[in-house]
DNA sequence: GACGACTTGTTAT
DNA sequence: ATAACAAGTCGTC
């Protein structure tokens, strides 16, 4: 069965679980209609407020249910355990997975749980990088979590 | 800073 | 199977 929930922040921000895993993450100009009774959900939503509020959550005790393929996986494997408030380079993941920035790049666009996996926490060499909901979005997590380096960009 | 070449997984043809 | 595309990067002007 699935749950849903719904945080407001800058935007709505939707998430949808189904049996204790998070599937899916949504930023949207609504919210969507909550219907969540597991604790995982309940603890999920808290968590959330607190993130949004500003402080440190670490999102990787939940568990994701990733429809995606292995190498997409394999690129989210290493991006959830990028630490709060931290930034590594798209280049710098390449590196370590023997592939090309670009195609990078393109994974963390499949990512269908944005903030539970900190997509956001990868950036160009040189600046911030794409975001497939809105650069803004992006720059705004970054600002949240007091994101260092690239404090001048942001 | 702008531009082209190179890259590589995904998506469309 | 093949070509076009993209949330990048590097060398050159």
């Amino acid at each position: 069965m699935i749950e849903s929930l719904s945080v407001e922040w800058k935007v709505f921000v939707n998430v949808y679980i189904e049996n204790g895993k998070v599937f899916k993450v949504e930023f949207s100009k609504n919210p969507v209609e909550e219907k969540f009774v597991s604790t995982t959900a309940k603890m999920l939503k808290k968590d959330l407020e607190k993130y949004f509020s500003g402080r440190r959550v670490d999102f990787r005790k939940y568990d994701v249910d990733l429809r995606v393929s292995s190498f997409v996986k394999s690129v989210l494997e290493i991006v959830k355990n990028i630490p709060y408030g931290k930034v590594v380079t798209y280049g710098y993941l390449a590196r370590i997975l023997k592939t090309s920035p670009r195609a990078i790049g393109i994974a963390l666009k499949l990512n269908p749980v944005p903030v539970i996996i900190p997509c956001h926490r990868v950036v160009a060499k040189d600046g911030l990088g794409g975001f497939s909901a809105g650069v803004w979005i992006k720059r705004e997590l970054l600002k949240l979590e007091g994101a260092t380096f690239l404090s001048q960009q942001l």
